[in-house]
DNA sequence: TTATATTTTGAGCAATTGCTCAAAATTAAA
DNA sequence: TTTAATTTTGAGCAATTGCTCAAAATATAA
């Protein structure tokens, strides 16, 4: 008997956090919530109990959308660090145009949402951490293999590969020079890498 | 006749800016806004027409203070490097707790406002490309002092920094480690720095 | 002073906000 | 079927939003 809702609920999350991501917290409204996701008010309130918890489950939904992709370029590339640079350029530059706002929503969040909102805080920061977390596995498959210039941390290149993510999408939306943005792309990777015939 | 206004312009704008930059365009209220400037509506209107072109005001406020403090380190440091690595250890980890956020005011504007407020848009594009010319043109003078390493293009480093003063900050207020940010820092100038006694 | 121009005030409007809840519709169980 | 449990609906509430405007207060000029 349990789960008889007529929804599907994975569908209505990943459709509220398109609308999120292009309008944040505050900017999207619950009606334009009801209008996205085709539910009344009763059912939205019943399934989540409220905005901030709706919003909660779009964040989770979103960071792992990006967790997927970041994982299938690491697949298909020949190596964990093109992989890296393959992600990167396709989040950063190709697929500008197609997603609801440039900026990654965990900073979009994070930017936004103050102390009246403890938890989306919270849950943004942990989602990126984690996705620090999982910069510095690929990494330290790289170094495995070779393909760290220098001295190499990890830990520390993971940071740098963060900063850099959030720095450049919001670059991107600055400039919308996307010649300049892939050359930074290609710059940074070469400046960690021994290979030299990145790009 | 001519401005007999009774309230000082520059003091409310500054006033505007600092509510404006915690809580952002939509999340301050223009009741908030009444109470930071101790203004009524009538007066507020009359003297800047609307929320969004005070927002203006206060986004030309905020840009031209971090210009200052710029320039204020520039002329301090004993080279014109080692001036924009203070500036960027005292804007990103020394001045965290201080401000009203920790995220650059243009880019909590550029991440939370879409194209319902074009202008707003445009002018934080601007003031950014502002920051970077601004950039351009102090590495140009470590250029001709010899501070820039291998095969230097300053406005294509300028862009560098630009990208990193916005992933640096918003890292910041994700991860709270100052210590890895200041030595993030630490790092990226010594990258671009002939000299290897940075800090 | 008196007259005129300017500025400030704040009650309040029309629209929008997040959300509730009784009633209607639908489903599952007997 | 009938009955009971569940889900969906949408009118609408109380609060808040950006903003207006006539009236009051204040400043300037004559």
């Amino acid at each position: 008997m349990a789960n008889v809702a007529k929804f599907n609920r994975e569908d209505v999350i990943r459709k509220a956090m398109l609308l999120f991501w292009e309008k944040g917290f505050n900017g999207a409204s619950t009606r334009d919530l009801q209008q996205a996701i085709d539910m009344r008010p009763g059912s939205i309130y019943a399934a989540f109990g409220s905005k901030e918890k709706l919003y909660s489950e779009a964040l989770e939904c979103y960071s792992k959308e990006m967790s997927d992709i970041l994982m299938r370029h690491i697949a298909e590339q020949r190596s964990p660090l093109a992989g890296l640079e393959r992600f990167f350029q396709n989040v950063v530059v190709d697929q500008r145009d197609s997603n609801p706002s440039e900026v990654c929503m965990l900073v979009k969040t994070l930017s936004e949402v103050n102390e009246q909102h403890p938890d989306l805080l919270q849950l943004s920061r942990e989602l990126l951490k984690r996705t620090e977390d999982r910069f510095t596995d690929i990494l330290q498959l790289a170094l495995k293999q070779g393909e760290l210039a220098g001295h190499p941390d990890p830990r520390m290149i993971a940071k740098q590969l963060q900063v850099q993510m959030i720095g450049l999408r919001i670059y991107m939306k600055t400039s919308g020079n996307m010649a300049s943005v892939s050359e930074l792309i290609a710059g940074l990777f070469k400046s960690i890498s021994t290979r030299s015939d990145l790009n």
